[in-house]
DNA sequence: TTGTTCCTGACAACTATTGCTGATAAAGTG
DNA sequence: CACTTTATCAGCAATAGTTGTCAGGAACAA
């Protein structure tokens, strides 16, 4: 992700206002290899400017998108996630658990030859359960017929996010 | 996926009792090899049964996903998609304009070994356009410098989702 | 400074999905 | 078949995440 003067640069050669609210997303998003969510850098930015609403944020996320500075991620997770990593070619990981992204270097397949569609690009998705996860549902060899067993991957992860992502997913 | 009798005996025998609303919608999902949504699911019930409520669609979808049935699929198109395809492993292509999904034969690369993350399963989406929004949208020499660069793909697979879908992506 | 354009922030609207509940109907039993 | 038990249905309300709306205000050009 490019510096804080750099994405002023470019917004302002866009024709886009530079605005202290706007400064201060990408403050947070240029030093910040996580893959935060809106929600997530909406409380970031109100720890030091504390007005800002998550609408701004939103939007400018999106303008930030528009301009390929970042990539808006949506894994079916509940929430959209904000990649800040544009530079290099890279995949993710994702937590069942928590929703919670990692980078991860896998090389995506070559996309196939398909008549009738025409291929931009390919996404690997290597989801799991990441350390903290695994580590408060009680470690790998937790007796089976629980929750585990009785709701989907896709239920799990919208329900269980909203409350343990930060606190236990945490890096 | 197995055929409307197999089901039936299949949620016989997990206690799930076995309905008419139940059986329309193993009967639309049995005859198919495409990705409808829950929407879709519950119109095509509709057509036979005009009573049956988004809500118990929705649930039995969930009680199918929970037998293994089918894989439910949310892609961040907005909508999640189901997939009656559980036997053979395949990965999908998915329009980013109308949420349309295919399936591909794909060979997805190994889970890579990553410290502090138990991979359990990779999945590829192949993101793209379809022939159909291809078309709609005036073909691939399409003048850029209107909607198309002023939104990300995230959003208009949102926005058009819903109109466009159905009217121009039916195979 | 002045005008214009764009942005902000509060709130409401919207979409997809799920919780709730009285009434209903499927399985099992006699 | 009649009866009992208990999961399910349908409809509505609620929820979360995201976006539209709009009055007021800030940033930039002249």
């Amino acid at each position: 992700m490019k510096s804080v003067e750099e994405l002023t640069a470019r917004f302002r050669a866009h024709g886009l206002r530079v605005t202290p609210q706007r400064q201060a997303v990408f403050r947070l998003l240029a030093g910040n290899d996580t893959h935060p969510t809106v929600e997530a850098i909406h409380a970031g930015v109100r720890a030091e400017m504390p007005t800002v609403s998550l609408r701004t944020v939103y939007q400018t996320v999106h303008d930030l998108a528009r301009l390929g500075e970042v990539h808006v991620l949506d894994v079916g997770t509940g929430q959209v996630r904000v990649d800040p990593n544009v530079e290099e070619a890279h995949h993710h990981l994702v937590c069942t658990r928590c929703g919670r992204m990692d980078d991860v270097a896998v090389e995506a397949p070559a996309p196939p030859a398909t008549p009738g569609f025409r291929a931009e690009r390919v996404e690997v998705i290597v989801r799991g359960t990441c350390a903290a996860c695994e580590a408060a549902a009680g470690g790998p060899h937790r007796a089976p017929g629980g929750a585990t067993v009785r709701r989907t991957e896709h239920e799990t992860a919208h329900e269980t996010a909203h409350e343990t992502q930060e606190a236990t997913c945490r890096s």
